[in-house]
Parts: C-alpha cells; sequence; structure tokens
DNA sequence: ACATCATATGTACGATCGTACGCATGGTGA
DNA sequence: TCACCATGCGTACGATCGTACATATGATGT
C-alpha cells in the first residue's frame, strides 16, 4: 500500500482501538499542499479531485474544504510551491557560479542533468504553463518565477543575455523532455556557447 | 446565441417544423474536430466534455460516440489537426525564405509576429505538451511535429544549429506569450543572430 | 471535574461526466 | 411504390465531481 508517510494522528490510537485522534496536526497544510503536487504529477490537474488528494495525504475529505478555499486556491498554493523550489535550486546553483564560464557550465548541467530535466519538473512545469495560458492568476505566478531566473542569471550575464538564456533553457529543457531520444548534450553545450558567447 | 456555422441539417426542416433531417453530412466529423480545438481553446482539455464539443460543433450528443471510439481518439485527431497547420504555416514560411538570412528574418517573424504568438497557438500547445509529458502516446505526435520543424529550418541551416534554432524559437515563443509586458522583439532578432551567426 | 466552543470531519446533494444501447430514419434495390 | 437495414441519434445509467453543513471532538479555562 502506498500510505506514504503517515503524519501524526494518522495512525491508529494504540491505547483506543478503532478510534483515530486526528486533532492537533500542525503540518497537515503542508501535507496536503505537497500531496497534491505528487497526485497532480500521476494524474494531472484534471485528474487531481478533492478525493484524491486527500487521500494521497491520509487525511479526510472534509479537510479540503476546511484547510482551503476550493480548489483554486489549493493548485495556486501547490504550484507556488513548486515554482519557488525549482527557482530556489536555480538561484543557489547560479550563486555558487564563481564566473560566467561556471554559470554557463552549471546552465548545461541544469538542463542536460537533474534539476529541470526530472520527468516530475517537466510534468509540473507543463502543467502549470497550461493554467498560465489561460487564467492571469497563474501568468503572475510564472511571471514571478521568470522573473527570478532572469535575475540570477544577471549575476554572471547582461540583462538581454540573460533573457535570450532563460528562454533557451525552456526550450531545451522542455525539447530534451519530450523528445522519445534526446539529441546529445554537446548541443546543448554549443547552443548555451552561442549565446553567451557575444555577451562580452 | 453563440450557434456558430449551422452546419447542413442543422436547422429546421420548413416542410416539417418540428422535425430534423440530420442524415448525409459528410462534414460533420471534421466540424466535430474542429469544435473540439475551440472548446479546448476556451475551456482547456479538463474543460473539453463530449456535450460541449457537441453543442459547439451542433450536433447531437449521440454523434460523439458514433464518429470517434472515445474521448482520446477525438483529441488525439484534434491535436494532430492543430500540430499539422501549425507545421504547414511553419514550412511554409521556410520555403518562401530564399536563403539563411531571410529565414532568421521569418523566424522573427513567427516567433514576434501573427503564426505562432496567437493566443489560440499559445494554449493549444501548452495543453498538447501537457498531455505529451504524461502519455506516450500524445509524445509521439511532438516528436514528430518537432522533427518536422527541425527538418523545415534543414533547409537553411545545418543540423544542429536547427535543433538550436527550434528549441530557442520554443522558448522564446512560451515566454513572450506568458509575459505580461513582453519584451522586445529586438531582443528575438538578436538571440536568433547569436545562434545562426556560428552556424556558417 | 466539567462546561464550553473553536476546530475538525462525515455525509449528503446537485451537477456533470463518459459511455452504451434501443429505436427512429430515410436512402436504396427490387 | 415499398420493404429493408445500415446509419445516426435520444436517452438513461452509474460514477465522480466540488462543495456545504450539521455534528462530533477534545483542548482549555474555571
Amino acid at each position: 500500500m502506498p500510505e506514504t508517510a503517515d503524519g501524526p494522528g494518522t495512525t491508529e490510537d494504540p491505547a483506543a482501538p478503532g478510534r483515530r485522534t486526528r486533532r492537533n496536526d500542525p503540518e497537515r497544510r503542508d501535507r496536503i499542499i505537497d500531496a497534491c503536487l505528487d497526485v497532480i504529477v500521476e494524474r494531472g490537474v484534471a485528474g487531481a479531485s478533492h478525493r484524491k488528494i486527500a487521500e494521497a495525504a491520509g487525511v479526510p475529505l472534509g479537510s479540503m474544504t476546511y484547510h482551503f478555499d476550493g480548489m483554486n486556491e489549493l493548485l495556486r498554493e501547490a504550484f507556488h510551491r513548486f515554482a519557488l523550489g525549482v527557482s530556489d535550486r536555480f538561484e543557489r546553483r547560479m550563486a555558487e557560479a564563481a564566473d560566467a564560464q561556471e554559470a554557463a557550465a552549471a546552465v548545461v548541467a541544469l538542463v542536460t542533468g537533474d534539476v529541470l530535466a526530472t520527468r516530475r519538473d517537466l510534468v509540473l512545469t507543463s502543467e502549470l504553463y497550461t493554467l498560465a495560458a489561460r487564467e492571469p492568476e497563474f501568468r503572475d505566478l510564472t511571471n514571478r518565477w521568470m522573473a527570478r531566473s532572469r535575475a540570477a542569471l544577471g549575476r554572471h550575464f547582461d540583462p538581454v543575455t540573460a533573457i535570450m538564456l532563460d528562454a533557451l533553457i525552456e526550450g531545451l529543457t522542455l525539447h530534451r523532455g519530450l523528445d522519445t531520444d534526446p539529441y546529445d548534450a554537446a548541443v546543448v553545450v554549443e547552443a548555451v556557447e552561442r549565446i553567451v558567447r557575444s555577451g562580452d
């Protein structure tokens, strides 16, 4: 059974079998948000219902409407957390780079490697963009995300180069993620080089 | 009332009020597919139900299961048509370009202009990628689309440059489409130039 | 120890969904 | 002209959805 990471109070009270104590669970809200992302990865936003998320989080259905004012708020918080997480990792990598050359190498590593190229990240990013393409509320979220990425790139590159790099990263990640057999990483190296080389 | 473009047989038979003649409508299947795309643009794949699509196409609900073997087949055909259309327009633009310089200009025009930058195209592309990220069936579709784009670019650029340009176009289009106030078109010109300049 | 009440949850409702299937329909060959 | 039957459609069914709300629960102050 999946029953992942039993939260506090989820298990039965040994002293009173058959009864469940659920009160006083401060992390419940967080768990719901995480479970929401998990369900989205597996079933998509379309398949992410209150019931599925509640089951995945190990909380009763009633907790959904109690902690969140409707599905939209839950989605907003979930994708906010996701974008923040990816953004943090990106920012950290850029901060760790000593100069533009290291930064370029870090960008290549992010695209070809483990951070942006996860199936989970690909799915969640696509789902978020789909929401953003239709609802301004989520578009604000993606805009803040893009702005943060460009700012992180701005540590090492001029603003225009940062914008172009940001777009290139997006396209490369997306295409490599969707491609049945992704082209060689050398292409990524070359592409990044072409963009940053002229930016000095 | 929306009741767009009454198809043949959709209106009442003047000779027999209250009766409807629906037989012999060869374009019905096509109309359903087009209506499907319209509904997806407006409500998303999640909101594209048989009933909504049937209403938009001006056909009875029964026609849905009659012409298509389930929702998945309808989606597959609809997105196939969409990808083919965009691909055709892209191909044509590339074919019209006399040399690499004109091709580069065409790429800029496509990204900043009217073909790829429509809200409709943005929404449909996002929705398709979201499906592709999860289901291999739709991933094949996007793969064929990407292959065709690269082949079209291959008329004027070497294969590696074509791959990079393809990714750049994707990222630029997506970011410009989602950006609340898109950066200047000059950035697009510069980015394309940087990618193709080193490709000679 | 006990009354109190904010916190938390179980349940029920109306809407909408995809799909199956029996029947109406009208083109067609005799 | 008319019977026939492939084509096309109206309708009903079971499932699932988001959400509201009455009620259970247990922490807390006295």
